[in-house]
DNA sequence: TTACAATATACGCTAAACCATATATATGGT
DNA sequence: ACCATATATATGGTTTAGCGTATATTGTAA
């Protein structure tokens, strides 16, 4: 794939999407529901912000019934990848985005044991 | 140091930026007018490019004579310092930034000549 | 077909980023 | 003191990015 470096780095330049990204980093699949609960912010912001994602391929989607999933594009050129897991291992464990991570580890539990009692 | 997320990709996703970046990063150290020569860009652009990475702190200074030498800030923290590698490492060997690598050696072998000339 | 849930887009606005040009400051040499 | 060189900043204007709100689309299920 073809990526231009200035793009990227801009991708990664908004806190909304960084965020995001790292959510999709550490689980590797998000649907659009789950990242606006666990980033408590609009739908419509969220979904304009995945849409630029996608748009340069940062991200890749699959639909599945009314939900959209989205994760890293697996084809970014392989420096692409190493920044983001870094980005991710350097940043990952403190502030926002590991408050992000708890959030969101708590929304799975919930709807695993939702699932279990049915 | 404290480096904000945001903040850092957003100092990366100016293509002057980061050609100015990847040029310290290769070549460890440089004054304002070998910047300028070598993006062939004005010098009052590259001057505020470069006052924004230092301001931000991604980049520190050293003056000598009337040269202002710019540097990456080494105490930047690992996470953003293997960033910057693995984006130098990335990208570094093709498009416009190899173009800039050949076109900043040239004039350091060119100044090494009259050195030793004079 | 109607209704509902999930997601995407459109619109109007505000703020931030970037640029070119002009000018200011700092240093060194005469 | 004066001039030249290197670098920094200020000004005014244009473009781009982001936001909230409203609305459209897509899929599911009755």
């Amino acid at each position: 794939m073809n990526l231009n470096n200035e793009t990227f780095f801009k991708m990664l330049s908004d806190n909304t999407r960084l965020r995001a990204l790292m959510l999709m980093q550490r689980m590797g699949e998000l649907c659009v529901c789950e990242l606006t609960q666990t980033l408590s912010l609009s739908q419509p912001k969220i979904s304009r912000h995945l849409a630029q994602l996608r748009e340069y391929e940062i991200v890749g989607t699959r639909r599945e019934g009314q939900w959209m999933y989205y994760r890293i594009n697996p084809e970014l050129p392989v420096w692409a990848l190493a920044v983001l897991q870094q980005t991710l291992a350097g940043i990952g464990s403190s502030g926002q985005f590991y408050t992000d991570f708890i959030s969101l580890d708590g929304m799975k539990n919930k709807q695993m044991q939702q699932t279990v009692v049915k």
